[in-house]
DNA sequence: GCCGTTTTCGGCCCGACTGTTTTCAGTCG
């Protein structure tokens, strides 16, 4: 059983957290908590790494936790974790998700209450216990119980799109208040990472407090967690958790860098203003030290001044993950990041024919209202029968009507075409669910699995290699069939997936819709460099769901691509010649 | 435990809010 990085991070973090509870050095702390964060951010196998004698070269990453991850991944055992793990009860970690509790109250609560679980904690304060401990009281243990409830009811962190309808509603009534001046949306939202955890908002005003009793009295707010008079928390609807922050005009440029993070992402953004002699924090710069000699900071306006002063391009929020933008804004070397604006059609859209909610005519002219120039239809195959998967004369059916409605006025006038396609299941061993002769009678052919999940990842692995290795096969559908939140992704080996698109001319979709988002962001980068083009495609199973693309363009721009990266932002007249490219080199060969 | 051109010691990002205190510790982001 391979170690998977998140697995390596998640062990580091746990660390991090006993030697905590042990009271150890807050900076040793510390550097397990960058190193685990540093693991998880890997685009490459970690055993690969390791093999490699790599570890060390890694940021944050020395020689102590290079000798354990070493072993770690090696042998697959950690002598120093489970020593350190003896002394407390596996419920511990757990303790360290609810809001309010962190090491010292759950050590108070282990050595003094014997608590060693959420169930533990839930007894102690019913009972009335806890409020008895040194440092704690009756309000402590009321919000105990309030945040064990909070954990269990949503858990977690929320979708995309779940967040997105939230933060629309409230950005535009915020927006319309008289004291709000500037605004944003802050964080992992406007960093568009595939799930959020909790909503930011930032506002400037000259009237603080006129503006936080607005926001906490708005009607989709459910409860207030926190309210001061420049920062409240509060849980909105579906049990999404919102933050405002309220700044001067003068301190919003800081205080939203501050506020989009990353906090990695701002961590070198401070280390480099105090290299010019200047404190950062999220309201200005201050000079530091004795001031003599040191030049002072110049006056901020907004974000792109902000990056300038520190020698920086401006870096779109996207990037901000500490992945390398930096020194790429260092060097004047940022990506010009594809916009929506820059689509000019998608594939990969489901209709009536098998699970879709919308005719093939209803999906064609949401497209056109979207100002899209071509839609490719990929319906099922016959092998997904839950989804009314087509078979080879249903097929060509929708085929037939396909190539009729685009010789029709309408589509003529509208400069608009359907694409006939397939989304073709890859079955057991990497066959495929249609022949090459019916697959030849496509204008091209997504390839996705939906079956034989359990599968080990050198089985899978080698079946979508297979799969891609078909002249046929244009492009990959949700690579990892992973369903955010809900479902893990099955095992597979990216790198070795990307190696063969790339030998093959095979483009890797971005699944748009919330629910998937894979190809995940953090391999783009590596696919981008091996030159495999991606098509970011929604999935959609109604008119609605074409507005996912929307994520996909956000995922794509986390992934550094530009719209040259992208094969539907290539016009109408130049997208087919893509589409057939791959029949065609594979045909000389 | 990590890091480094003031480099093998002595730093390590910084501030808001809450509750329990009576000036501050704990937690969070």
């Amino acid at each position: 059983m391979s170690e998977t990085p998140t697995h390596v991070g998640e062990i580091l973090e746990h660390i991090a957290q006993l030697l905590e509870l042990k009271g150890e050095n807050p900076f040793k702390i510390r550097a397990y908590t960058n190193a685990a964060r540093a693991l998880e951010s890997l685009s490459e196998p970690i055993e690969t790494i390791v093999n490699e004698g790599r570890l060390g070269s890694i940021e944050g990453i020395g020689k102590a936790i290079t000798e354990k991850v070493t072993e770690l991944v090696t042998t697959g055992k950690l002598p120093y974790y489970e020593e350190l793990k003896a002394s407390f009860p596996d419920g511990i970690f757990e303790l360290f998700e609810l809001q309010g509790l962190g090491a010292k109250k759950i050590k108070a609560l282990h050595d003094q209450l014997g608590v060693s679980s959420v169930e533990d904690l839930e007894r102690v304060c019913k009972e009335g216990k806890a409020a008895e401990l040194a440092g704690f009281g009756e309000k402590t243990q009321v919000k105990l119980l309030k945040a064990i409830e909070d954990h269990r009811k949503h858990a977690g962190r929320f979708r995309i799109n779940v967040v997105a309808v939230l933060a629309d509603q409230l950005l535009s009534d915020l927006r319309a208040h008289e004291a709000v001046g500037q605004i944003s949306e802050g964080g992992s939202f406007r960093r568009r990472k595939e799930t959020i955890g909790d909503l930011d908002i930032l506002v400037s005003s000259k009237d603080p407090e006129e503006v936080t009793t607005f926001f906490v009295h708005h009607p989709l707010v459910e409860e207030v967690i926190v309210s001061g008079p420049t920062k409240s928390s509060v849980r909105l609807k579906d049990g999404v958790q919102c933050d405002l922050r309220v700044v001067k005009p003068e301190e919003f440029p800081f205080a939203l860098v501050y506020f989009t993070g990353s906090k990695e992402h701002n961590i070198r953004l401070r280390s480099r203003a105090l290299d010019r002699g200047w404190s950062l924090n999220e309201y200005r710069f201050t000079v530091v030290g004795d001031a003599e000699g040191a030049q002072q900071p110049p006056v901020i306006h907004d974000e792109k001044e902000l990056y300038k002063s520190l020698g920086l391009d401006f870096i779109p929020p996207e990037l901000r993950e500490d992945k390398g933008e930096i020194a790429a804004a260092e060097a004047g070397t940022l990506p010009d990041l594809i916009e929506w604006s820059n689509l000019r059609g998608t594939f990969h859209c489901h209709t009536t024919a098998s699970d879709g909610k919308n005719s093939l005519i209803e999906m064609a002219r949401a497209a056109i209202d979207l100002g899209l120039e071509y839609l490719g239809i990929a319906d099922h195959s016959k092998s997904s029968f839950q989804a009314r998967g087509l078979d080879a004369s249903r097929l060509a059916e929708q085929v037939a009507e396909i190539r009729e409605l685009n010789t029709s006025k309408e589509f003529q006038e509208a400069g608009f075409r359907l694409f006939a396609g397939t989304e073709c299941d890859i079955l057991k061993e990497g066959d495929l669910d249609f022949t090459d002769e019916v697959l030849a009678t496509l204008d091209y052919v997504v390839a996705s699995a939906h079956s034989g999940f359990t599968a080990d990842e050198k089985t899978m692995t080698e079946r979508i290699i297979r799969a891609i290795r078909n002249p046929h096969v244009t492009m990959m559908g949700h690579l990892t069939g992973r369903l955010l939140l809900s479902r893990e992704a099955y095992p597979v080996n990216i790198p070795a997936v990307i190696e063969a698109a790339a030998e093959t001319g095979t483009i890797i979709e971005i699944n748009a819709s919330p629910w998937r988002l894979d190809m995940d962001w953090r391999w783009w980068p590596l696919a981008k460099e091996k030159g495999v083009k991606c098509s970011i495609n929604p999935d959609a199973h109604t008119v609605f769901g074409l507005q996912d693309l929307i994520y996909g363009v956000g995922i794509a721009r986390k992934g550094w691509l530009t719209k040259t990266d992208v094969v539907n932002c290539l016009p109408l007249g130049k997208v087919e010649a893509a589409l057939a490219a791959k029949r065609l080199k594979q045909a000389e060969e």
